[in-house]
RNA sequence: GUGGCUAUAGCUCAGUCGGUAGAGCGCCUGGUUGUGGUCCAGGAGGUCGCCGGUUCAAGCCCGGUUAGCCACCCCA
């Protein structure tokens, strides 16, 4: 067979790689565990019209289907059968579940789910077409309480914040408020609100100027109104400052409404209970527009300090209708980490490095394979104590044998004898040894991931 | 989906004016009787992405194709 070429966008780590991919989830799921979310799983396919229904802005959605379905066959529709899809958030397929299990669950439901989802898109660095996602949500039956569009941006802060320990870089939630925006533009007079926002959302990549021509020639807006909104673009800020601004900019161009007070509000309870809880990490925004297609409330963008052309490495907000069943609504509130893009920043700009990329802690080397046995056995004493041992494929050279263990990252090679003795080759030491006492010390005794540099 | 760039050894890359391939790293062996990393000597390893065209001759020029990278779009 012919040497495979690396389908791009499909990232696969080596092992070392997936040590580190291993730790950031764990930790995830702790800090998620820690504030009682429960873990779910869904399926990896969903009926395609129920993909397709809500964020139906050309999501590119990867079909399933059966080889064995020649064009002879009747297409699934025909049989009345339901076509598949590989679901491209965990969203949607939550929202499903929610509604398939709503008599079984306690509301308000706290769930993580941690999957990978599939995007058929173009890839580029950090945008893959297979990734995983860790998401939490609180979603609530008939109605949610505000105060968990506060908490859930704060547990997301603590999570990416247990991760600083390993060289992940400091983040910061950038926030705003759906209400906010929408008040702000209808008081002005502009009606296209997802269009206004999708021109003010490419300020940081072709400049005001070129922002309020747009909206000018696309949203049919008055210079004014352009000037207006660049303004409200440009408030940003982590104290209550920010809504007072805002206010001020609205009345004076007369734009107040019910809506942006509301939003406001929201708002200032969100940055106040930031500020509290996790000082300098929650920063409101007013330009932060993205997703707005059915968030209602707050919405959430994550960077990464010193990596913001990354984008967004955990975003969210509020929907009011996560779920419906046509008697029952179920607003919701979540947000999701981008753990690949997070992940393979972190290993192409040598951020962290993991301190091995086999588990192994001990190789016993192997005299001659009519003595194996006795290695095996020094091996078997060393795991039945909670050592990861390994014991050498072959009885080569010594010399060999240290190297098989050097380059995997394996810290001590034991030799059997009389008495044993076991070396650490980083340092060289070697010293007598009992496989039935001796244990490496603790940072040795499993890979663990760190700071690079380190 | 749109545009630009790239494709040569396991990896990173050179390859001039068209004349049937090189380096570094890695890998294997040895430097004498069981202890790696440095050093020295030797060695293995390539249908130059694929298909076609021009030419006496193509890694090099032309067309196509596939894949990869980057930007846009959009997003985690």
């Amino acid at each position: 067979m012919a040497r495979p070429t690396p389908l791009s966008g499909f990232p696969e780590w080596l092992p070392d790689g997936r040590v580190v991919e291993q730790h950031v989830l764990e930790a995830l799921r702790r800090t998620f565990e820690l504030h009682g979310f429960a873990g779910i799983e869904t399926r990896a396919v969903e009926p395609l019209d129920q993909l397709l229904r809500k964020g139906e802005t050309s999501k590119e959605v990867y079909v399933l289907r059966r080889l064995q379905a020649d064009e002879g066959d009747a297409t699934p529709d025909d049989r009345g059968e339901k076509q598949l899809g590989l679901h491209f958030d965990l969203t949607v397929p939550f929202a499903r579940y929610v509604l398939e299990n709503a008599g079984r669950l306690a509301f308000p439901f706290k769930r993580y789910q941690i999957q990978k989802v599939w995007r058929g898109e173009r890839p580029q660095e950090g945008r893959f077409r297979e990734f995983v996602q860790a998401d939490i949500d609180v979603v609530g039956a008939g109605e949610l309480p505000y105060h968990y569009e506060v908490e859930l941006p704060l547990v997301m802060a603590e999570a990416l914040g247990s991760l600083r320990a390993i060289g992940v870089p400091e983040v910061r939630i950038l926030v705003n408020n759906r209400k906010v925006a929408e008040g702000f533009y209808r008081g002005l007079g502009l009606g296209d609100v997802e269009g206004v926002l999708r021109q003010v959302d490419k300020l940081d990549k072709i400049g005001p100027e070129a922002v309020a021509e747009l909206l000018v020639a696309e949203q049919g807006a008055t210079p004014e109104q352009a000037k207006a909104c660049l303004e409200l673009a440009a408030i940003s800020g982590s104290d209550a400052s920010v809504v007072e601004q805002v206010r001020a900019l609205a009345a004076s161009y007369d734009a107040v409404t019910d809506l942006l007070e509301t939003g406001l509000a929201e708002l200032r309870a969100l940055v106040e209970a930031a500020a509290r809880r996790a000082p300098g990490v929650v920063v409101a925004d007013l330009k932060i527009a993205r997703g707005l297609d059915y968030y209602t409330g707050s919405v959430y963008e994550t960077v990464l300090v010193g990596h913001e052309q990354l984008g967004s490495i955990c975003s969210g907000g509020r929907y009011d209708t996560l779920a419906s069943d046509g008697k029952n609504t179920y607003p919701g509130v979540g947000l999701s980490i981008g753990v690949s893009r997070l992940v393979s920043r972190l290993l192409s700009a040598g951020l962290v490095t993991a301190t091995r990329g086999v588990p192994t802690a001990v190789l016993v080397a192997v005299t001659d394979e009519e003595t194996r046995e006795a290695s095996d056995a020094v091996a078997a004493a060393l795991r039945a104590r909670g050592v990861p041992a390994d014991v050498a494929p072959t009885a080569a050279k010594f010399g060999k044998q240290i190297k098989y263990a050097d380059r995997r990252g394996i810290p001590f090679v034991w030799f059997p004898g009389e008495p044993d003795q076991v070396k650490d080759i980083r340092s060289g030491d070697q010293v007598d040894a009992d496989a039935a006492t001796w244990a490496p010390p603790a940072d040795d005794l499993w890979p663990r991931v760190v700071p690079a540099g380190e």
